[in-house]
RNA sequence: GCGAGAGUGGCGGAACUGGCAGACGCGCGAGACUUAGGAUCUCGUGGGAAACCGUGGGGGUUCAAGUCCCCCCUCUCGCACCA
């Protein structure tokens, strides 16, 4: 059973920097949209008006109550109030009233409610009469104040103005009690009728007008709102406000692990810091956990006993530990500092090394772990310990890796190891044989059972093969689906790297240097094709790398150059058996120095063994990145596609530098074209060079 | 409901600024080598007999659209009584 308490709690006062952390979003452009976004509602920045509605009876000390609207253009239909059933105004609202028992009872049932039904959207509107009334300060009418559940206490001034003819929450709580709806916005038609309506007309953009308005009728909503609030303030009805969604950070945990609170409960002296000469307070040892009660550390006397450092007499420590966000909120600065003994951030270093420049983490801490990180930057910052405004320059938020799942009538969710069949039969579980049922693709998760054995995955097949297969899988930024037949196929492309490297390695050692010489001979035009697809590779893989870190197209255009590789080693065996062009071998160890090389981040292991099977030292990982020849990049012939009217009848291969005439001259004599182009006169003759020809008959 | 992202072969995914759609891999098919193959190698593989048709659907711009514009559908994620 669940019992909700109100317990004491610390909070760090995150609203204060609220706007700056909304305001610097906008300097976050290596960040996803959507992590900025989920950011920006979090904050939940909003404009409107406090306005205080005097009471009709007021007291000495409770003239009137406050609320707080972004719809102060609809002040004219506020036909009653609502009040949070937790606000202390409950109780003076009602005092002395005669339905001050029943409010209680309602009080009570409603804050006994588990807060995630209370929260739920479709909960049922509930309310109750207090008995009181205000008045509207725009209308005078005297209008009833409620309480009712679905009003947040914490959020603006905890009571609300009620316009049921535009708040579809209000409507609804009218609708269920009786209230009167009053109309204060006409819609561009004309056709609302106050009542007649079927729902709230909560429109705001379209040309809707101000009705029933006094001086105010027939302005636009944006009109209504700008003059409303400026009469608000003029009148000192109240005063225009900003709100955020935004709550402090209540950091307070019943837990043991994580960073005592360093504060000090004194009878004298009341809530006294720790010093900073007895910091840091580190846990006990020795703590006994219960699995009941309060903190743990609370258990242990040695612990909670302190002295004052005010007065020295006897006082308690505080027994609730940090949430752990807080630790991860600052490590990237400790990091950059992490002997500085007199400070938790040397300036120095921070601004030497600040801000990161890649962050990498996942989409579930889109919200709290960045935010909160980015709070503590700017408090270190507003400490004079960094110069940094935002700790993380660029984000990548990879996706996750997901399996599709399995399970069983009898025995719920099932281990792949729990399967017996195979996709084309079907599957069974392994322990009833009864059907088992394919479900959907889904995170992997213990408790779906969706997972993979990682040491049986490496035993198997070793770590460089499931590391490259899930780079291979897909872009770091998507989800991955785990497939068993999809880590062979990397285990395979490995397996022919290793098998490639292993037969030219013989034949490569001989003629290493010959490369350098290269000026003073005609190359074969075979050498030239397996350097240029080298030197293309060492290009892609570069530019993939470093374009948004597309794994996936590298580790392809590495399957492209092995696959080449073999082609040229398995023509060279046909054509020339033991009899290699000039350069060959050279061109053929240039090729496979660049696969080891390329291949190593993502298959480390794997490549550092292939480093020393091609004679070099080690290591692999010492080496510099390969550097590409641009003169190798381009190719020397062109395939150009010929389109007709928009549509491909053939290709022709020119010289890389072809004029346009010539370009056209050979896709004119092209057999299939001069066909197609025959008897039509030719209206237009479009030319991209390098790309395509297109003409238009 | 609001916001963001995405829809491409049997599957995972390529296609950067409009210019050969389907790279690469899986799967599948045929063949080779084999006592054997769930190893390896080679070839093929969007649909269609073909003309042609094909990037969720429908319009549009353009010589040319997966890519740009308009409308619609579906899915995923986030927020959700925030006044």
């Amino acid at each position: 059973m669940v019992i909700q308490k109100e317990l004491e709690q610390w909070f760090f006062k995150i609203t204060d920097y609220a706007e700056e952390l909304l305001q610097g979003l906008t300097t976050l452009t290596g960040w996803p949209e959507r992590v900025l976004v989920m950011q920006r509602n979090w904050i939940g920045k909003s404009l409107g008006v406090e306005v205080d509605f005097p009471l009709a009876e007021p007291k000495p000390d409770l003239p009137a109550i406050r609320i707080f609207t972004t719809r102060q253009d609809t002040i004219f239909g506020a036909t009653f109030m609502s009040v949070a059933p937790e606000s202390p105004l409950v109780e003076r609202l009602i005092e002395g009233r005669s339905q001050a028992a029943a409010v209680r009872e309602f009080v009570v049932r409603v804050s006994r409610q588990d807060k995630a039904v209370r929260t739920d959207a479709d909960r049922e509107k509930e309310g109750i009469f207090t008995g009181a009334y205000a008045v509207n300060p725009f209308t005078k009418a005297r209008i009833p104040i409620w309480v009712a559940n679905f009003v947040l206490y914490e959020y603006g001034t905890g009571a609300i103005m009620a316009v049921p003819a535009h708040d579809q929450r209000d409507f609804d709580f009218a609708k269920q009690y009786g209230i009167p709806i009053k109309l204060v916005i006409q819609n561009p038609a004309g056709s609302l009728a106050e009542d007649h309506l079927d729902d709230a007309y909560e429109e705001q953009e379209t040309a809707g007008r101000l009705v029933n308005s006094n001086r105010f009728s027939g302005l636009s909503v944006p009109e209504a709102k700008t003059k409303i609030a400026a009469f608000v303030e003029e009148q000192r009805l109240g005063r225009r406000t900003v709100n955020y969604r935004l709550r402090d950070w209540g950091l307070s945990r019943q837990r043991y692990w994580g960073t005592p609170i360093p504060m000090i409960y004194c009878r004298a002296c009341g809530v006294v810091p720790v010093p900073e000469r007895d910091l840091p307070v580190e846990l006990p040892k020795d703590v006994p956990f219960t699995g009941k009660g309060s903190s743990p550390l609370a258990q242990v006397e040695g612990f909670v006993q302190a002295a004052c450092p005010k007065c020295h007499g006897p006082a308690r420590r505080e027994t609730d530990t940090m949430d752990t966000f807080v630790d991860s909120s600052w490590y990237f600065l400790r990091y950059c500092s992490p002997q500085a003994d007199r400070q938790p951030v040397d300036p120095a270093a921070s601004d030497y090394w600040m801000a990161v420049d890649q962050y990498i983490g996942g989409i579930e801490h889109a919200v709290l772990h960045l935010l909160y990180a980015r709070f503590f930057t700017k408090v270190i910052r507003d400490l004079g310990l960094t110069k940094a405004d935002e700790p993380f320059l660029n984000l990548l938020t990879q996706g996750m890796v997901t399996k599709e799942t399995y399970r069983c009538a009898t025995h719920g969710w099932l281990l792949p190891g729990d399967l017996l069949g195979s996709e084309g039969e079907g599957w069974r579980c392994a322990t009833c044989q009864g059907v088992a049922q394919k479900g959907r693709v889904e995170k992997m998760s213990k408790s779906k059972k969706n997972v993979v054995d990682p040491e049986r995955l490496i035993d198997t097949f070793g770590a460089d093969t499931a590391r490259l297969f899930s780079l291979f899988a897909a872009p770091p930024e998507k989800d991955l689906e785990w497939s068993d037949s999809g880590v062979e196929g990397a285990s395979r492309f490995l397996n022919r790297v290793w098998r490639l490297l292993g037969d030219l390695a013989g034949t490569l050692s001989a003629e290493r240097g010959t490369l350098n010489q290269r000026e003073a001979e005609p190359v074969a035009p075979q050498v030239l094709e397996i350097r240029r697809l080298t030197h293309r590779t060492i290009k892609k893989v570069t530019d993939d790398i470093e374009r948004d870190f597309q794994f996936n197209t590298a580790i392809a255009a590495l399957m492209e150059f092995v696959n080449g590789l073999y082609k040229f080693a398995a023509e060279r065996h046909a054509d020339r058996p033991g009899n290699p062009a000039p350069g060959e071998a050279a061109a053929f160890g240039e090729a496979a120095e660049a696969l080891v090389l390329l291949l190593a981040p993502f298959a480390p292991h794997v490549a550092e063994e292939l480093w020393e099977v091609l004679g070099r030292a080690p290591s692999v990982a010492q080496q510099p990145w390969p550097p590409y020849d641009p003169a190798l990049v381009a190719s020397e012939r062109l395939t150009i596609p010929i389109q007709v009217n928009g549509k491909l009848r053939s290709k022709v291969e020119v010289p890389a530098d072809s004029t346009e005439e010539h370009v056209l001259a050979m896709a004119k004599q092209d057999a299939k074209i001069s066909e197609w182009l025959q008897g039509k006169p030719t209206r237009k003759v479009i030319y991209v060079e390098k790309k395509l020809v297109n003409f238009v008959v």
